[in-house]
DNA sequence: TCTCATCTGTCAGGAACGTGTCAAGTTTGT
DNA sequence: ACAAACTTGACACGTTCCTGACAGATGAGA
C-alpha cells in the first residue's frame, strides 16, 4: 500500500513516515501544493494524509482539487482541534480528521480503517484496458477477444499482460518487467520473463504461429501490440 | 432516517435526541443493553450512536454483539477520549468516534458523513432478492428455486448468499465478505470464508457437480451468477 | 435444571494450481 | 559455423482451495 504524506514540515512528515514505514507501508513524500497534485495523478496512491495549514495553499482547497480527479481516501492533519476545521474537512469529501499530535497507534488505527472501508467499496480498482482485438478485465484477471472468447490469467500473467499493454507499442526490456510486474530489483541472471512471456503467448496467441500481440524485439525486450 | 441513541445518561440522550431531530432524523431510544439489542432488531435503525461507558454491560461488547446480526453504522460516544478506546471502537467494527462533549455541529457532520459513506454499501436485507432462478426471503432466511422447491439457510448462511446476490457477477475477495457478513476483522488467517462457501454450496448447488452459482475464482475470491 | 439439536469457528489432509528454476532446443545475426 | 539470444517442456516447491471432522456455544424444549 502506497501512502502519501503531504506536509509542508519536514519533521512531522519524517515522523509521520517513519510509523508507517515501520508498518509495512510504502510512503512517498510532497511538501507543497503542486508537488501533492503531481504525486496523486503519477503515482496514485491508496491514501493521502494531508496537514491542513500549509504556508501558500490550504489543505482544504488540496483536497477540492484532488476530489476532481481522484477518488483517493483522505485524512486531514492539523495542528488545531478547531471544531470548523473538523466539520468542513468531512464535508469536503475528506474520510478522517486526525488531530496532531496524534499517538502513532491511532495513526495507523485510521489509516487501516479508512482503507478498510475503501477497500470494502471498491467498486472498480483498476479500468478495463482494451488495445485492439484484446481487452483486459481487472476484476476477474480476465482477458477478452473480439471474437468473444475468453481465458482467466494468473496474478503475474495478469500483471505482466496489463504492464504491457499500458505501454503498448513500446519496447520494454526485461529489467523494466521485472520491476514492475515482480518488484525485484535484481540484475541476476534470470529467464523469469522469456518463460512468463510464453505462458501469455500459449494463453493469447494462435498457437503454431508467429506471435501477433506479445512481440520480442530482439536484444531490447518485448512489446504489445494492440 | 431513523437514528437510534444508545446511552444510560437520559440528559445525555436528551440532548442528543434533540439535536438530531432539530436536524430533520427520527430518533429512537435505548437505555441499556437488552433494549439496546431489541431496538436494533426490530427496528433496523439506520444509525446507532452508542455509548461507550454504560453501567452494566460495556459499549464494545454491545457492538461486537450488535455486529453479529447486523451491519447498521455504529458511532461510538465516549466521556473520556481515552486512545485505547478509540482505537478499540474502529477495530471492532465501529464506524466513528465521537467525544463527549461534542459541538452540535460536529455531531452532525460526523452523522451524515457516516450516513453517506454506508448509504453507497448498504447491506440490509429487507427486500426480496432474486437472480435468475434464486430467490431469496430474508423474512425466513430461506432460499427458493424456481423448481419450487427450498431450503432454509442459517443467519450466517443466509447473510453471505445476501451479500454475494446483492453483488452478482462481482468478484468478492476473503475480506470483503469477511468484513460484510461477519461485520468485524479477524485475527489471522482464517479460511471461515471457504467453510461457509462450502456449506452455502452444498445447500443451493447440485450434488457432485461443479458450482453453477457461487463460483470461485481463484487467487481473488467469489462470485455469484444468477 | 438438563438434554438435545443446531450453529459456529477451527483444524488437518489432500487436490489443484501458481511460481521459479533448469536444461535442452531453436532461431538469429555475423 | 558459432555464439548469443530466445524458446520450450519439465519439475520441485509453495500456496490456495476444498472437504470432512470436531469441539464449544447457543437456545429450545422437557
Amino acid at each position: 500500500m502506497n501512502i502519501l504524506v503531504a506536509d509542508d514540515d519536514l519533521a512531522s512528515v519524517k515522523l509521520t513516515a517513519f510509523l508507517l514505514e515501520d508498518a509495512g507501508y510504502r510512503v512517498l513524500r510532497a511538501y507543497d501544493g503542486p508537488a501533492i497534485m503531481q504525486a496523486v495523478e503519477q503515482n496514485q496512491p491508496d491514501l493521502v494524509l494531508l496537514d491542513v495549514t500549509m504556508p501558500k495553499v490550504n489543505g482544504f482547497d488540496i483536497c477540492r482539487q484532488i476530489r476532481r480527479t481522484s477518488d483517493v481516501p483522505i485524512i486531514f492533519i492539523s495542528g488545531n482541534g478547531q471544531l470548523a476545521d473538523r466539520v468542513t474537512g468531512l464535508q469536503i469529501g475528506g474520510d478522517d480528521y486526525l488531530v496532531k499530535p496524534f499517538e502513532p497507534a491511532e495513526l495507523l488505527a485510521r489509516v487501516e480503517a479508512v482503507l478498510r472501508r475503501r477497500n470494502s467499496e471498491m467498486v472498480t480498482p483498476v479500468s478495463r484496458i482494451t488495445q485492439g482485438p484484446i481487452t483486459l478485465d481487472p476484476i476477474e484477471h480476465r482477458v477478452m477477444f473480439s471474437d468473444g472468447k475468453s481465458t482467466v490469467l494468473t496474478p503475474i500473467e495478469f500483471r505482466l499482460l496489463y504492464y504491457m499493454m499500458q505501454n503498448a507499442g513500446r519496447v520494454l526490456n526485461t529489467s523494466q518487467i521485472l520491476s514492475k510486474v515482480w518488484g525485484y530489483d535484481y540484475e541476476g541472471e534470470s529467464n523469469l520473463v522469456a518463460v512468463y512471456v510464453r505462458r501469455l503467448r500459449s494463453k493469447i496467441e494462435p498457437e503454431n504461429e508467429t506471435p501477433r500481440h506479445v512481440v520480442t524485439v530482439r536484444n531490447l525486450g518485448y512489446k504489445f501490440v494492440g
